[in-house]
DNA sequence: TCTGGGGTCCTAGCCCCG
DNA sequence: TCTGCGGGGCTAGGACCC
């Protein structure tokens, strides 16, 4: 091992030429760049019912404690002037595609990893011989284009990238040289090293290793014996900041699912089965999107004390069939062995195929621009071009907010008020901001939606920015 | 204080096969 | 025919990430 190590070292770049980039608490920047009167206010945006949980807290938020995927109920008593949004993932979207389309425009070997987040290799692109130049002028264009603020790290590997993009946060950049990566990395906590969460950095402490420092006094077969043999070798490696993993355009998809927890524990047969048909509806629309089939269908139960257990069924050949997919579902759920009450259902698809035996046939609810989709009734260049979530758009023209469809943040529009997003619904009372990214924050306004009806509509991101985009 | 939802990757046990 | 062994597929669970 320690020959390839060294090998691997003098492999290493001499410049740092890789680049990670990073939205700062995106979901809830966007909120605040859509929602002018949240601007500079705490906001949490998550799972708003009882069992929510953190997706994102703004800076403002977190002054208060609160944090990612921490309980919402939480959040809530910390930051109790928090402004709690359900996430908008069509908005999301249209902001990260300008992010990434700003990105890639420095090299073309660019690796998105999340929605927020990517990898982009210089060494690729025009930019090698100046990285910092690179990386504040990508800032500026995307924060000219977006207004968001990405962070950026820089390193010659994507460990030391990624962590300087963690240290530069909130709204910076950092640059770490090869010479300086001892310096920089030897004193950071194993938690640093991405990978390394709550159960390997307890393992690790068993063995009196907190620091990076610590991990590389360790003997290569201790930390195999303490971390598992995959981990060991590369926390062996990473320590030293020997790391050639390649900036690769991501791969194919392996799985998609779905899952649910239900607001309350269901019991039941006939209640499971429907909830098991639901859920696997739902993970069944988005196999459609991914277009194609699968071979293996697992099931997932989280029982009301919070123990899951996983069972699959591995079909013959791979299928696009919804009632063989449904069915194999069903199974799998029966294999879990259901007595209890149960706190959340999933059903996904593994062993994915482009293939699938038989293609499916929806009834036109498709993603625009869809292989095969038939022709819509509305002139394509009227579609915006974010993905609708498979149910949510298009089926039957506008919809109208009510209670039992509103989620706080939603956008909706009036007739005269112009474009606004739903603080909440009570009734037939909705209390809505009329306002929108270019507009001065507005108040809240009480709207009767027996005799002011309210339209819901597609952010406005998700189509002014795709304008932008010349798309 | 009571724990989401979308994923990926790794490990270990079991079984089958050559 | 029995035994050992390694590889590969399958399954379940765990850790981790955003």
């Amino acid at each position: 091992m320690d020959h390839d190590l060294l090998a691997d070292a003098a492999r290493q770049r001499s410049r740092p030429t890789i680049l990670h980039a990073d939205a700062d608490s995106f979901f809830a920047a966007v909120e605040q760049r859509d929602k002018p009167s949240l601007r500079g206010k705490p906001v949490l945006v998550g799972g708003t019912g009882g069992r929510g949980v953190v997706s994102t807290a703004s800076y403002e938020a977190r002054v208060s404690g609160a944090r990612s995927a921490m309980p919402m109920s939480r959040a809530r008593r910390l930051a109790p002037a928090a402004a709690v949004l359900s996430p908008r993932f069509e908005a999301y979207s249209a902001y990260s595609r300008v992010i990434m389309r700003e990105l890639g425009t420095l090299s073309e070997l660019l690796e998105p990893l999340s929605i927020d987040e990517a990898f982009v290799d210089l060494d690729a692109g025009p930019h090698a011989d100046d990285p910092a130049a690179a990386a504040v002028a990508v800032r500026a264009r995307i924060r000219e284009r977006t207004g968001l603020a990405v962070s950026i790290g820089a390193g010659r590997s994507k460990l030391v990238a990624k962590i300087a993009s963690d240290a530069a946060k909130p709204d910076g950049l950092l640059v770490v040289a090869p010479e300086d990566e001892d310096e920089f990395l030897l004193p950071l906590p194993v938690r640093a090293i991405p990978g390394v969460g709550p159960a390997t950095s307890a393992a690790l402490e068993r063995i009196d290793v907190r620091t990076v420092a610590d991990l590389r006094r360790q003997d290569p077969d201790v930390l195999a014996e303490t971390v598992g043999e995959s981990a060991g070798v590369s926390l062996y490696r990473l320590s030293r900041g020997v790391d050639l993993r390649p900036v690769a355009p991501s791969g194919e998809r392996k799985s998609v699912g779905a899952e649910r927890t239900f607001a309350a524990d269901i019991f039941g047969d006939a209640t499971i089965r429907a909830a098991v048909d639901t859920v696997a509806d739902e993970a069944l629309g988005r196999l459609e999107t991914h277009g194609g089939g699968a071979r293996t269908v697992v099931a997932k139960v989280r029982f009301a004390d919070f123990t899951t257990v996983t069972r699959s069924v591995t079909l013959t050949h791979p299928s696009g069939d919804p009632a063989t997919l449904r069915e194999a579902a069903h199974q799998a759920a029966h294999a879990a062995g259901i007595t209890d009450s149960v706190r959340l259902l999933g059903v996904s698809f593994h062993n994915l195929s482009p293939h699938a035996q038989l293609t499916l046939d929806w009834d036109g609810d498709r993603t625009p621009g869809a292989a095969g989709a038939p022709a819509a009734a509305t002139p394509s260049d009227d579609v915006p071009r974010f993905s609708p979530s498979p149910r949510a758009a298009g089926r039957a023209g506008p919809r109208l907010l009510d209670e039992a469809g509103s989620r706080p943040g939603l956008d909706v529009e009036h007739p005269t008020l112009g474009r606004g997003w739903v603080v909440h619904v009570r009734g037939r009372e909705a209390t809505v901001r009329f306002e929108t990214v270019d507009t001065p924050p507005a108040r809240s306004r009480v709207v009767d939606l027996d005799t002011d009806p309210l339209t819901i509509v597609p952010p406005l991101a998700a189509i002014v920015l795709e304008e932008d985009e010349g798309a």
